[in-house]
DNA sequence: TTGACAAGTGACCTTTTGGTCACTATAATA
DNA sequence: TATTATAGTGACCAAAAGGTCACTTGTCAA
């Protein structure tokens, strides 16, 4: 129970802090969110600031185990089809996921003001997708679905615009349909550039 | 000296609001940061709010003349070379210059609090880039530089990667270095796959 | 049954915040 | 020169903020 609470207030602090921003956000919204009254969030957390840095520790620890570790890496397409399918699955999770929509807002919000969450940021946006994609675009050079090249360098030039729609989204989530056309578009037409000489058929 | 003090109070909103935030930031750091008191800052503006609102009327209105009207488009490159030059020229520019950093920063920040920092945040982060950029490729493809295609496309997907890597350096200015080096590296990589057939000369 | 502990309450405290106002200094104008 | 508007000051205010504490309540173990 008592570690119920504890996440229960971590989770109303997410909401909030993505949402208003840390210092935008009061203790007694949090508490009153929960049904609960502000010094009761004390018993749990001694300060602001350690909800603060709870909820970093947990999202540092969830990106960890989510996209971090080896076992984790998407599965290699056998087609390039699939490989869009593929795509098309992560990126319409990604941008209707609640808590990571919340957790791309708060790095995002956040980013200048404490390091970690400048870290973690720079890893959501950035080197998380390109590093992940990487391997898929090695892996399918070997295959021969498309040509040689740099795995990274088309991991970077792929993952960079589907993340600026992703973050489009977060902002205007009105435009959330068409944003997740442009994402299909974009990547048929990615595919179509790099597609493996020998295989012109689309 | 009235429209001084009020532009100079703005400047210092700008700097700070793009640092800490809107709700991080109070009036009296405002005033400080000029040399005066809090309460002559009131002389200028009757509110927080209203120099909040200035200010973003202040940056819109810079956007539309700066990056919004048909003069101000990016002069159409002659060779892929001057077109990576000229790349690297803005990229450059827009890395460097303190006011567009703060303003980008001030975007991001506030963009789920303010409905036209929202938009205007679309407008840099995304469709501003797309737009100039069309034009430049589509003349591009006209010149017979790179190989005709969707210019929109191409815009969007050679924009949306430098712009990711612009904002890196806005979070981690310390490897403003390196991201410099990735953005040529990117548009090389860009050129050599968009180039024309009947132009193979790397 | 009782003792102890964890969870929650409400009153209270201090600091910070946005904002007001009577006042002063200064510089331009009638 | 007298007047007046403007820029700036410092004391003040009320509300909101983070945080503390004595107290109650419910639950579980001795």
């Amino acid at each position: 129970m008592a570690n119920d609470t504890k996440d229960r207030i971590l989770d109303a602090a997410l909401s909030l802090f993505s949402q208003k921003g840390y210092e935008g956000t009061n203790i007694r919204e949090i508490s009153a969110s929960l049904g609960l009254v502000k010094s009761g969030v004390y018993k749990h957390f001694e300060s602001k600031e350690a909800i603060w840095n709870a909820l970093l520790d947990k999202m540092i620890a969830y990106y960890a185990q989510r996209f971090g570790s080896a076992e984790n890496l998407p599965p290699v397409p056998d087609t390039t089809q699939e490989f869009i399918a593929m795509t098309m699955r992560m990126a319409e999770f990604t941008i209707h996921d609640e808590h990571i929509i919340k957790t791309r807002k708060l790095l995002t919000l956040e980013q200048f003001r404490d390091e970690r969450a400048r870290a973690l940021a720079t890893k959501h946006f950035l080197t998380g997708l390109t590093d992940m994609f990487t391997h898929v675009f090695a892996a399918m050079m070997d295959k021969g679905l498309i040509r040689r090249d740099d795995p990274e360098m088309l991991a970077f030039a792929y993952t960079a615009p589907i993340s600026a729609l992703i973050r489009l989204c977060d902002r205007e989530p009105e435009k959330t349909a068409e944003a997740i056309k442009q994402i299909e578009a974009f990547a048929r037409h990615f595919i179509a550039v790099y597609k493996a000489d020998e295989d012109k058929n689309d």
